[in-house]
DNA sequence: ATAAAAGAGTACATAAGGAGTACATTATGA
DNA sequence: TCATAATGTACTCCTTATGTACTCTTTTAT
């Protein structure tokens, strides 16, 4: 169970993080200040005094630069660390602490495939990928949905409506070539709404 | 069994959550007045109690910002449908039908991170993508890996180790060209474990 | 016409945010 | 090694923001 944290413990917080992300070592308590903008050491100390008696973190009193944050708990969260792109320093994502991958995936009407097959590959999904389908019947042109063709073959592709009632389907492969059906010949069961891979 | 609503009740619920969805952190009483521009902490104050006893809300009583949303859980799993290839029926998976997106992509010494950038995209890493990183100091040729280079920037980059105690870190994106470094600039961070997106 | 819902306004105790100083301890560099 | 600067910590004092409990009035719906 977490603690809730107030305004300035969570940016206190935010900023151990990012120091440390960037610079691989812990700041001190004045160091804190600058980065929030605060004079008083004193109060600095108050508030990561409250931030590790709530469990963010942990201090080894005997020397500088002796905070620590909390080792990864694995309950029901991840740990989220921030952003990372090429050539900076991770980013702390302020007020963020964890995130949690059910409650990003899951929801009314969704369910899970397993993608086979390489047809939507530069749309960055890729042989054996979960794809979670939210069940609907229609979807609008550029989405990619799960259609049913002929009531036989289903298919994962980029859908677009075409002039008298032509359907195309389009993978995401430059080796495939897009297919286009009358419309009755195909049924929209779903869009997809997110995707995991496990490596 | 949720209790129905009264209009203005609605519009505090409403507020509240979208508050928090902006901000990362419940409004003041005096802030959810602002949004639906009501002057007076008493009446909110009054509207907020009876939202927290037919059920809504949560309260932490001693303290400010102290609302919690009640989380309302969209249940453990998705119903898991089979795998989908282009041109075949969706095919049953023998044994499992359900998916438990937290069972695939929790565990010890992991932590999310999110991914700015095109640097991985033909290995489907897209921007914006989630990707779940297994905390570890060093990884195997092949690997994805976040990379800490000179202590200052952060990078997921393919980790092949050359000759010479050099270290390359290649990007998969033919517009972007592989970085070589003495091994001792680079630090290993992370494998990448997995990976997660939303549309 | 009546009750429920919506709203104003005020007063008050207290949580949160912040400054400043003093002092013992720890790094750091010469 | 030793002097000095940097640091963590414990205080005190202060201001502002906030939740809450009231009372009273106006609007809305049945």
């Amino acid at each position: 169970m977490k603690l809730a944290l107030t305004r300035l413990e969570q940016r206190i917080l935010d900023s151990i993080k990012s120091y440390h992300l960037q610079y691989n070592e812990m700041p001190t308590i004045r160091g804190i200040g600058k980065i929030v903008d605060i004079s008083s050491p004193g109060t600095i100390g108050r508030y990561v005094n409250s931030l590790v008696s709530k469990g963010y973190l942990q201090r080894d009193k005997r020397t500088w630069r002796g905070l620590k944050l909390i080792s990864f708990d694995n309950g029901e969260y991840l740990p989220l660390m921030g952003r990372i792109a090429a050539g900076k320093p991770i980013e702390a994502i302020s007020g963020e602490n964890e995130l949690n991958p059910n409650a990003l995936l899951l929801g009314e009407n969704r369910y899970a495939l397993q993608v086979i097959g390489d047809s939507m590959i530069d749309a960055g999904i890729r042989d054996r990928d979960w794809v979670i389908i939210h069940s609907q019947e229609s979807a609008d042109d550029g989405q990619i949905v799960v259609a049913l063709i002929d009531h036989t073959e289903t298919t994962l592709k980029y859908l677009h409506h075409l002039k008298n009632d032509i359907v195309e389907l389009r993978p995401a492969n430059t080796a495939l070539s897009p297919m286009r059906y009358i419309s009755d010949r195909i049924l929209i069961q779903g869009v997809l709404v997110a995707q995991m891979r496990t490596y």
